[in-house]
RNA sequence: GGGCUGGUAGAUCAGUGGAAGAUCGCCACCUUCGCAAGGUGGAGGCCGUGGGUUCAAAUCCCACCCAGUCCA
């Protein structure tokens, strides 16, 4: 390995310059430097920092002038900027181009995996960026270590060469740093040395120089050029690389450390966030909790990064990790006794990035409303947690690890609140150390699953015909593959235009006519580069056909998925940028599609949204579809394309309707918007926090759904029509949403829901109403009064006299024996309550559903009456059981014509144990 | 995507199969010159929805809806 990496990192730059080659005598890592009296690396921990109170270089530089210089020297050097829609020179924290990470965590970041595995050209060769990262891994070191930072710039020249060294390798990466620390930053040659390293992550691999000048690590220079794979020769830490089709320089250069090098403070944060430093310490009132101080001055920068980007804080991927900051976040402030809010904080954060990331304030609106929710929210879960804390100590149960790990895990009590909580009652606990593992040994049980890594088989390729016209409902193409199932067989022609399922969209159906015989395509599939169509019956290879695909249905898939393209734009126009695609399933009846989003979405607001759907519609745009290399579809419309994921590959498909919508997206849309006809929007839900559903129907699917909605309004109407007269048969489907709130069932249930209802009503005097709204309100209260009414009756003292009664004298006890009650009321079992009131009293009920005994509490005493014993027999004389308490007992049981039987045995029993 | 909670009066919550409760708030009356406070009484519940088990379900089981929370 030594050997590897001398060989790798033997330069000429460093010959020719007099770098000598030495171990540092603590790490044993080898490093080149001018000083040759030095033994040590010059890396933490082998060094302590030297430019505390002692900078470096020929001035103090602030971020903006670092980064400034960092550009200009290498855009003179003929590296080429990059320049993105909305973001401009950089790409966003949140990577939305790729599906493995949340966040942006490198510069390299930008590129992976499509530029760097060779798929893809580089947008520019060389180029040079200053990307804004975000790492979450070293989180409880930010603020306490004096050099960790959730957000930082890594600032990189990245060269991607084909054949060996075209662009630029080693060499001259050395000296690109080498001039641009000297020259520029004024860090004099014999103060840096540069550390041999060996690099891996993300699957690639390569020899690495660290460059570190007063102790600190200012810069990497990677040489990427190997890749992970089964049969590689190169072995790197136990796995096997073999060479990667591009030798990749990718380098970083920390700005935030170059800045902080040449100001000499003693932490980055002072020299990072000065300003806001001081802002928070002037503003707190336990403001020497210097850690928690900077921690806060970190992760509020970090959050106009995520919000500014449009991350929407949720229980969900990197909305999850936007919460985990804000809330450490809240913690801190509540620490600190800071005398303002996290918005302001942030606020005072965008206003300073303002001149360098203006698209951050593109959402300032929505960014403010989602930390004022999310302290909202905060505190009342802490609230909540409280009550918790107090209530377990006040069952004086035991604050043990278990339920600390249930506050936290299940109500998200930090076990630090818990303790101040728990300390204020006089309870004393000790939070573990290992906590947060403890935590984390918690879910490491989770199952991961495991995707089924497709079989490869060689499968001829089949032509796309659907991506010539999406118009194509018929075709002629020959059979070339089959393959027998069970029932039916699959079919590859070759040629089609049968869309496969994918993306959302279903596979298409139709049929093949093959001499004058229909045969019907089920179903149609995709497997690579091929389309397998599901037939009933059998083909034979060779077959010439006649296709024709099931175009109503097509036809109607291809209104709702443009549809949805079309609702993503309205929900944005309305909402804002952060609307952001989270999926989306079509189907020909109705699609839906469900985004990012913070708060639940009022009614009204959905009117709105419709209302611009169907203007945009009206609108008449076109549907652009191309096919575009990747870089330039990015540089033109942005990361805004991937809503519907990250398709794989150097050309991808772009559906841009001009001044509605952009996606990647391989679907079958409509040739013009207007093709839509309408859209209504039929439901929407929250199906997670931070996420949002919502359902719509378009087309000629839109008068189905109403004419079904009618139906069922009118079915309705016929329901209540003996009782109620609507006035107002207007605006159906708000009328069944307020009834389906009313009674809080689905619409669908709404029906057997009335019906339950109104069954108890007595009366039939007809009410006329202003619409169904109001009748269901009205069926609702009626019924909650007429429950009132059964109640208050059943309270009523004597009760029983209303009824047909006898009354056996057994000593001194009454026994009152209730036969008859052929329209009971349920609540009238329980007037036995009032009459055992009185002392020396048993009441024996029948009933169409069972007996009901109750006595008074002296019997209980006295003769150790117990109901429950009686009734348990005579439920087993109506084939079920009975029980209940001493003094009042149920029984029941299937064979209801046993009552008048059971009743007596019930009194002989009564008798039996009175004068035992 | 996975795990874990919870849904009962306007609010906060008790209630582990057998009569729907407490506290605060609300209303009325008493007390007071008036207010605060106190006293007495009262109103206020589809016990989230649907199904199942049971003689009997707020309670047990299943599905769904809603809310919370942690992890990747």
């Amino acid at each position: 390995m030594d050997s590897f990496l001398e060989k790798e990192c033997k330069l000429n730059f460093f010959i020719n310059n007099d770098f000598i080659r030495k171990k540092c005598k603590s790490c044993g890592d080898y490093f080149w430097t001018l000083n040759y009296d030095l033994d040590i690396c010059g890396d933490k921990p082998c060094t302590d920092f030297s430019f505390i109170n002692n900078p470096m270089g020929n001035s103090k530089l602030s971020l903006n002038e670092v980064r400034e210089y960092f550009l200009s020297f290498f855009e003179k050097n003929n590296h080429s900027k990059l320049c993105y829609p909305i973001t401009g020179e950089r790409c966003p924290v949140i990577a939305r181009w790729r599906s493995d990470i949340y966040l942006t965590i490198a510069s390299i970041a930008d590129f992976q995996p499509h530029v760097t595995s060779g798929e893809v050209p580089p947008p520019a060769n060389p180029l040079v960026i200053s990307q804004p990262c975000i790492r979450l891994n070293d989180l409880e070191q930010v603020g306490v270590s004096g050099r960790h930072l959730t957000i930082f710039e890594m600032m990189g020249h990245h060269a991607f060469n084909k054949n060996i060294d075209e662009i630029y390798w080693k060499e001259e990466t050395v000296r690109y740093c080498d001039e641009f620390f000297v020259n520029k930053i004024g860090i004099e040659r014999n103060e840096i040395t540069y550390k041999e390293q060996l690099w891996d992550g993300g699957g690639n691999a390569g020899p690495c120089l660290e460059v570190l000048a007063g102790g600190l690590e200012i810069a990497t220079l990677v040489f990427m050029n190997l890749k992970k794979e089964l049969n590689g020769n190169f072995i790197i830490n136990g796995e096997k690389y073999s060479q990667n089709p591009l030798n990749i320089v990718d380098t970083g250069y920390g700005l935030e450390r170059i800045s902080w090098i040449t100001k000499g403070t003693n932490t980055i944060y002072e020299s990072v966030f000065p300003r806001v430093i001081d802002w928070i310490y002037n503003n707190s009132k336990n403001n020497h909790d210097t850690p928690i101080l900077y921690s806060l001055a970190d992760h509020s920068k970090c959050l106009a990064f995520m919000l500014g980007d449009g991350i929407v804080p949720s229980n969900v991927k990197a909305g999850y990790l936007a919460r985990l900051i804000i809330r450490r976040s809240l913690r801190f402030i509540k620490k600190l006794q800071f005398d303002a809010t996290l918005r302001d904080l942030v606020e005072i954060q965008l206003d300073n990035l303002n001149n360098d990331f203006p698209s951050l304030l593109n959402g300032k609106k929505q960014i403010f409303e989602i930390l004022d929710i999310e302290t909202k929210k905060y505190s009342d879960t802490i609230l909540k947690g409280g009550l918790l804390v107090k209530k377990i100590i006040k069952n004086k149960e035991k604050l043990d690890n278990k339920k600390l790990i249930t506050l936290y895990d299940t109500h998200g009590m930090p076990p630090d609140l818990v303790k101040k909580i728990s300390k204020k009652e006089g309870v004393y606990i000790e939070i573990p150390e290992n906590f947060y593992s403890m935590i984390a040994e918690l879910h490491s049980h989770e199952e991961r699953v495991i995707l089924n890594e497709e079989i490869k088989q060689d499968l001829p390729i089949t032509k796309k015909l659907f991506y010539d016209d999406h118009y194509t409902k018929e075709f002629d193409a020959k059979v070339i593959w089959k393959n027998k199932l069970i029932n039916g067989t699959e079919i590859i022609l070759d040629k089609t235009s049968f869309y496969p399922e994918g993306g959302g969209q279903p596979g298409d159906h139709g049929f093949f006519i093959v001499n004058n015989n229909k045969i019907k395509v089920k179903s149609t599939l995709k497997k690579g580069d091929t389309i397998i169509h599901i037939i009933e019956g059998d083909l034979s290879i060779g077959d010439k056909i006649h296709a024709k695909i099931d175009w109503e249905y097509r036809y109607s898939l291809m209104k709702h998925h443009t549809g949805t393209h079309v609702v993503n734009a309205a929900l944005r126009k309305n909402l804002g940028d952060h609307i952001w695609q989270a999926g989306s399933q079509i189907a020909d009846k109705e699609a839906r599609f469900d985004f990012a989003h913070y708060k639940k979405i009022s009614d009204d607001d959905i009117k709105i949204i419709e209302k611009t759907a169907n203007d945009l519609i009206k609108g008449g745009a076109i549907v652009e579809k191309s096919i575009i290399d990747r870089n330039k579809a990015e540089r033109k419309y942005g990361f805004r394309l991937y809503q519907g994921g990250v398709p794989p590959g150097n050309s991808i498909r772009v559906i841009n309707i001009p001044e509605v919508d952009v996606e990647a997206c391989g679907g079958t849309h409509l040739n013009n918007i207007n093709e839509v006809e309408q859209i209504r929007i039929l439901k929407s839900e929250r199906i997670q926090d931070g996420v949002n559903r919502i359902t719509f129907t378009a087309g000629k699917m839109v008068e189905v759904f109403q004419k079904v909605e009618i139906e069922q309004y009118n079915r309705i109407i016929q329901i209540i029509s003996s009782k109620y007269k609507i006035k107002n048969e207007i605006n159906i489907t708000n009328q069944l949403n307020e009834a389906s709130k009313i009674f809080s069932v689905p619409i669908s249930q709404l029906e057997s829901t009335i019906q339950r209802f109104l069954s108890d009503f007595d009366n039939d005097k007809l009410t006329e109403l202003e619409d169904l709204k109001e009748a269901c309100q009205h069926i609702f209260n009626n019924w909650k009064k007429i429950k009132k009414i059964k109640r208050k009756k059943s309270n009523e003292k004597e009760v029983y006299k209303q009824l047909p009664y006898e009354i056996k004298h057994i000593g001194s006890v009454e026994i009152i024996i209730i036969q008859k009650i052929s329209n009971l009321f349920n609540e009238l079992i329980i007037a036995g309550q009032t009459t055992i009131e009185k002392e020396s009293r048993i009441i024996v009920i029948g009933s169409k559903k069972g007996i009901t005994i109750a006595c008074s509490k002296n019997l209980t005493d006295e003769y150790n009456f117990d109901c429950s014993a009686v009734i348990k027999e005579s439920g087993k004389l109506l084939g079920g059981g009975g029980g209940g308490s001493k003094t009042l007992a149920q029984a029941g049981g299937p064979e209801k014509n046993n009552i008048k039987e059971a009743i007596e045995k019930t009194v002989e029993l009564t008798i039996k144990m009175l004068v035992k």
